[in-house]
DNA sequence: CGGTCCTTTGACACAGGTCAAGTAATGTGG
DNA sequence: CCACATTACTTGACCTGTGTCAAAGGACCG
């Protein structure tokens, strides 16, 4: 069953009226955030950068772009949720990440995109024409080191992926998971306690390396030991965060 | 055999002499090559690299740093391997990647190292202080943009390693790892074929997320199939290229 | 030449995958 | 507003790939 995706279906707004509304803080647009690359640049150069830039709508479970398409955009999230995956050719798929307000997806230093990007549901994003910000980029040092700053963050985050992914059992995944959401969610200014959970159990799966089957199974043990408690289908409380902590560390 | 046991060992003194005849090429000695931070360098900026940079020995399988020590050092790779793994709390250890000639480790924005590394075999390095290659960093924005490629491609290889965890099976998995070895040793221009191979099964399995002994039926297997052909015990050639091809990629 | 480490191979156990059935939630058209 | 379809979730029964444990051989070393 190799999910065979449409061509991508996006409106771009026209939006350049307004963008001088938006100088001064032209990050309300593209959601600044602690990792975010448009913080700590002066107000010349946020200008530089907005002029360059569209917003863009996606409806929900819509592509915003495929592995191996030419990477003529890069974009930053500000709105919604989207995920980020590689598929083998038989169909089996691993979400690599997903990407919240303030996230940059689309960087790349080849031709083409390394991996297929989704909206979660309904999400906003900023677009950035490729040749035009690498050209902003090699005039303004600072946001360079930016994005250096936000690889290196990504790269840490890819490596405790990889010793989830190498090592921990399904419950001890499942667990690390809900933790990392908590944290990602403090990080970019949202609640941390009752999580969030925007992806069905088949994205929790292909992010965690199980099948969907087994991720739930994990989720009803959590509920029988108290640990967790799911509110609404897609919000969960963590009843014990520290008892959590020690199962995701390995303990 | 494991790779040159008696390398001369020159102190860090007597490098310091002979700087300045590697003023002109001082790659020679930080081993340059396509994803490393020193290309691309004018005169002066090299001369400045060099000038805070330590040569250092490292004796087979002693540690490098450890995770969680206070990061005070940038090192980079000029003779030898080194395998960088973090662990959980009960010991089960994932490693993160084997490093070649070429590549740095120990860069962080944080206080602290993100892994530990150690030396494969004999290993040299190069030793920067880390507030002062920072320094240079702030001046030198060609030197960050080549900070910036090498690690979007190294989070390109991340993705890479997380379909191979979550996805693939453990012959696929020996498979790829194979296969990246030979790339990996073409793009640091040794040669792509005979595969050396200076880990132990344990350390294949620690990067691969399996046990020693599900890598070596996997090596078994493959023999028995004529796919891979061990000459030495740590020299593997790969017999049919395509068909591990795409045996790797799921076909 | 005995000790240590690495590798291979076999026997067996089990975590998690697969298949299947049933239910709940959500959306859709009449 | 209600049939109906669709998608998501849970749970059970069973199967299998890989881990674990154990033993034995080989390479290297002091």
């Amino acid at each position: 069953m190799p999910p065979t995706k449409n061509a991508p279906r996006f409106s771009v707004d026209a939006q350049k009226h307004h963008h001088s509304l938006h100088l001064v803080h032209p990050c309300d647009t593209c959601a600044v955030r602690p990792y975010s690359a448009c913080a700590a640049l002066n107000p010349d150069e946020q200008k530089r950068l907005v002029d360059i830039m569209k917003t863009v709508d996606i409806e929900a479970h819509q592509p915003i772009f495929n592995e191996f398409d030419k990477a003529q955009h890069v974009f930053n999230v500000t709105e919604g949720a989207v995920k980020i995956y590689k598929l083998l050719s038989d169909g089996r798929r691993q979400i690599t990440g997903f990407l919240f307000p303030g996230d940059f997806l689309g960087l790349t230093h080849n031709e083409t995109y390394a991996y297929s990007a989704e909206a979660l549901g309904a999400t906003k994003l900023c677009r950035f024409p490729r040749e035009k910000l690498e050209a902003l980029l090699d005039a303004m040092p600072s946001l360079e080191q930016r994005l250096l700053g936000m690889a290196s963050h990504e790269l840490a985050a890819a490596q405790d992926q990889m010793i989830l992914l190498g090592r921990k059992s399904a419950k001890e995944r499942v667990v690390s998971f809900l933790l990392m959401l908590s944290n990602s969610a403090v990080r970019h200014g949202r609640p941390g306690n009752p999580v969030s959970l925007p992806m069905t159990r088949n994205d929790m799966g292909d992010y965690l390396g199980l099948s969907l089957e087994t991720v739930s199974r994990a989720f009803t043990q959590l509920k029988t030991q108290g640990l967790i408690q799911l509110l609404d289908e897609r919000q969960v409380r963590l009843n014990k965060p520290d008892a959590l902590r020690e199962i995701a560390t390995g303990f």
